[in-house]
DNA sequence: TGCCTTTCTGTAAGCGCTTACACAACTGAT
DNA sequence: ATCAGTTGTGTAAGCGCTTACAGAAAGGCA
């Protein structure tokens, strides 16, 4: 930075302190100096620096955010609503992607440098690493995660909608299902909706593990699966991602979706619209759950709520050609 | 932040000096001070403040990035790719949207003040900003964007593509076509793929608008299209979301395709592969482009290079079945 | 005119860290 | 033992900004 606060007294022939005032608007100033600091801010064309100012106010004015990797529409969409609300209430947006990262401890450490506040996307930071975020008293919204004391949490609802998915299934007439995608963290998102479907199915269902939940890997364990004498009428996935896989797969090995072989998702990704059949689905309101985690973390950061909330936003079962014909077809 | 460096030299019985020595390695420091100084940051989980290190350093180890907005996979696919490459070069991220935003100058002076470097995608930021950053010698890189004086830039390459891709389309026999998604600004990416498939097809083409280049604005200006008794044979679209608009609109209406009509798209986005038809389309190295634009700022960051680079990377045909049947499919 | 109140302004002390420079201590060679 | 060179350490000056507090100036009222 070129110009600092000490040029712009100068030209203006008043102190630092005022220039202060009069840009920041926190004291009296006469009309007259006013003019003088503008005029010379002007000039100058001086920006008063963040890191400055940071360092005086005791204050960032941004927010953080980790996740485990951008790929994926899901975590994007979270990211898009969260953006939008921290921009409105003046805050910046820093991000990290801890997947696949060495350090990621000293990377989070870093982040937390920079920022008033962290959104957390599930278990992306190590325990011990958020216990000590705690103790230093870093305001803390997880997003996708098991309710953690003395942290807000905010997720989506899963086991309803997992229910009500399965009985929609049942009402199609499948006595056969697998879940495509297996839980890897009791507790979690995915967990969840596989207690839900089972809660629903029983021994209908047995739950066969992607290694990751993407494309790629659902594809090759559907096709895994497809290819085995004893074939589901149904697969249930994880998400949507590993749905795409299964289609894929399906595809390849000639079985017509729906007729032959049902096929749903989760999350009501743009992929999952656009593929055909089109992915029945759940919806998430990710970017409303990204909106959600700003606010309640703008509560946290300035003081206005020191208790923590345990958010479940509610989800919508999407129905569309992949899982069966349906009287009225979904039009888009 | 609890604990400051003045703690920790205390504790350990040194100095300031010889506490951000041990810790930095920036000078000689004898094994037992250090060891004191090592403890000491132990029992106080001390942590440098960033914004103290940054300050005094006169460097923050971070990259900001400016994009119109993130709904759309392209601009995800190339944050992706910035942020990894960024982290590896252990700078964070700070990022800024600024479609629909009002003050863009205020957003975009203040995510200035916490960075080393921007990298803006096309005209995301105000010529007069812009103006003003190059006098600030803000390093910067433009992505998607016509060669600027003063900063790099970096794009795909779009009119040698697009020529293929009419070149393609006319081997498919195909006479009549449209251009859907209208170029907005003269010389940005996707008045270059006009540019580049007019070339080749001459008055055999007409652009139509699309007032944004998303799915819905593109399936209502199909919709119009299609509807219309003068219907193309083959609808080359400026992106993949268009194009998916397309293919809505050409299923709404009972239009095969490629058999009745062939739509082809731009980017690669994961809903072109699995839409069906999958969809005829570039492919964008997005990831590429983000992470050369990661790259290339560190470049002018660090003074390893001060002179501008204007770089294009190759892009590529991708043939699927949306434009027609070919002798050996694509596999996926 | 004098007194009181309000408005305005400047000084100094931080916020947390880095590091140039001066000096001390240590080591090795003569 | 002395000298020269190297290693190690502390002090002080910043980096850029905010603001509490003290004092000055201005305005209004008796």
């Amino acid at each position: 930075m070129d110009v600092t606060i000490y040029e712009v007294a100068r030209r203006a022939g008043v102190s630092i302190a005022t220039v202060s005032r009069a840009l920041r608007g926190t004291g009296p100033v006469a009309p007259k100096t006013r003019e003088k600091v503008l005029k010379a801010v002007e000039e100058l064309r001086f920006t008063p620096s963040r890191l400055g100012v940071s360092l005086a106010e005791g204050r960032h004015a941004a927010n953080g955010i980790v996740f485990p990797n951008l790929a994926g529409p899901y975590y994007t969409e979270v990211l898009l609503g969260y953006e939008e609300v921290a921009s409105e209430l003046g805050r910046s947006v820093v991000i990290l992607s801890t997947k696949g990262r060495s350090r990621v401890h000293d990377l989070v450490k870093d982040l937390a440098g920079r920022v008033d506040g962290l959104m957390v996307f599930g278990h992306t930071v190590p325990d011990d690493l958020v216990a000590e975020l705690v103790r230093m008293r870093m305001p803390l919204v997880f997003v996708s995660r098991e309710p953690l004391p003395g942290a807000d949490t905010l997720r989506s609802e899963n086991t309803t909608s997992a229910r009500a998915l399965a009985e929609h299934l049942l009402g199609h007439g499948y006595r056969r299902f697998t879940f495509l995608g297996a839980p890897i963290a009791t507790g979690d998102d995915v967990d969840e909706r596989w207690q839900g479907v089972r809660s629903v199915l029983g021994t209908a269902i047995e739950a066969v593990p992607t290694e990751h939940y993407t494309v790629e890997y659902g594809y090759q364990a559907a096709k895994t699966l497809l290819r085995a004498p004893a074939r589901p009428e149904a697969i249930v996935c994880s998400d949507d991602e590993v749905a795409l896989g299964a289609l894929l797969a399906a595809e390849e090995l000639g079985l017509a979706v729906p007729d032959e072989l049902a096929v749903t998702g989760w999350d009501d990704i743009m992929a999952a619209r656009h593929a055909r059949p089109a992915l029945t689905t759940i919806r998430q309101p990710m970017r409303e759950l990204g909106a959600r985690a700003a606010r309640a973390l703008d509560e946290l950061i300035t003081g206005a709520r020191d208790t923590p909330n345990h958010l479940v936003l509610t989800t919508e079962l999407v129905l569309r050609a992949s899982c069966g014909h349906h009287p009225q077809e979904e039009p888009k």
